[in-house]
DNA sequence: TAGATTGTTAATCGATTAACAATC
DNA sequence: TAGATTGTTAATCGATTAACAATC
């Protein structure tokens, strides 16, 4: 496989995405004009990107949905379930904890972790919380690669140098900081006042 | 002021938060290099960026924390209070409700808004839930600009259209979907699966 | 077949980076 | 002054788009 940049990887859980909704609604087949006006998204784009990984199409038709779905899940290894470790159950970790979003879409909250006493031993959905103290132990026995931090700003670093001291090479991070870690890890970021600020810009 | 690409005004929150937390810590002074390394982006990127809005550094000494804050606030309206209407109050929308990094940051969630008859009445945070059916009036009466949508992702589209024909014109997108919203309306999405896909493609 | 849409190439467009004169 | 860093220009790099032959 060549190198694929960045930012075609990107969009193709957009794509997914879309894909998924088309299916729901009993759509069968579908185009890449008609999946690029539903994302804003040119449709040469959406050629070009797919095309990094093979040809899924077929000319004068379309795209079969349940194919592309399936080759777009596998190129992005979404066709397995991952296990998640939570870190920080406060009121937006507790708000992922019961999210029915991410089991149907293949993953899956496995382990909780706070560092408030108060909290530990507590369940959530069935699940116990741990002390933060057994962050590094248990991810690794449980081979854990992805992880949440919904901790606040000041410890989300420290968390973050566990996990990937642990092993976790992808880490979605809700507190509001840049996140520094090694190479050969992801990190994506989650803070809600950025994305309102780039719009407020707009604004008079 | 000339035509400023999007994609810069996007990294500019980040500078701001960057240069926040500097301030928090006490320091007084920073350099485009010091900045960029604390956000993976290039020294260059980051004069280059801000010479789109004017001169805020000094040869041989670099930027005034205080002051360059000051601009990038200024820039972004971020020099004001907004009123901020919350569509959707589940899990995810309670959270937001409680998130206390709003207020600091200029943003105020003054309306609460919710489909679900067992809710309207009930009270967050001293802030009322009223019903679904009063956001046109409410949004146009208090003349609101922005507005979050923690709803399931069937209603979205329906929740957002009225938002649009109240007057909205930043939403911030929590359902798992794409919005369609007219010119001049300013959309971004936070969907928690899209960041996580966006990792796993790098995992074995 | 006629119509439609893909996959791909080449051209265009825009963003990033390197480098340096200006100057604090 | 000597050292450092800005703001800016020009060069490089990469991404998007337009266009079309291939073909279903």
């Amino acid at each position: 496989m060549p190198r694929i940049p960045d930012i075609v990887v990107g969009r193709l859980p957009l794509y997914l995405r879309a894909l998924n909704r088309m299916q729901a609604q009993g759509v069968d087949i579908t185009s890449s004009h008609e999946l690029g006006q539903q994302l804003g998204i040119s449709s040469a784009q959406i050629r070009k990107d797919l095309s990094h990984f093979g040809e899924f199409g077929k000319q004068g038709t379309g795209y079969n949905v349940v194919s592309l779905i399936g080759a777009l899940q596998h190129i992005l290894h979404a066709d397995r379930t991952w296990d998640v470790a939570l870190v920080g159950v406060g009121d937006l970790g507790r708000a992922l904890a019961h999210y029915g979003g991410f089991g149907p879409r293949g993953f899956h909250i496995s382990h909780l972790f706070d560092a408030d006493p108060a909290k530990i031993g507590k369940k959530i959905d069935g699940l116990t919380i741990q002390p933060a103290s057994e962050i590094e132990q248990t991810v690794k026995s449980a081979n854990l690669k992805v992880a949440m931090i919904a901790t606040p700003a000041n410890t989300a670093q420290a968390v973050a140098d566990t996990l990937v001291q642990a092993g976790i090479r992808s880490i979605l991070n809700y507190a509001p900081i840049s996140l520094t870690v090694p190479e050969g890890v992801r990190v994506q970021h989650i803070d809600p006042i950025i994305h309102l600020q780039r719009m407020i810009y707009y604004l008079d």
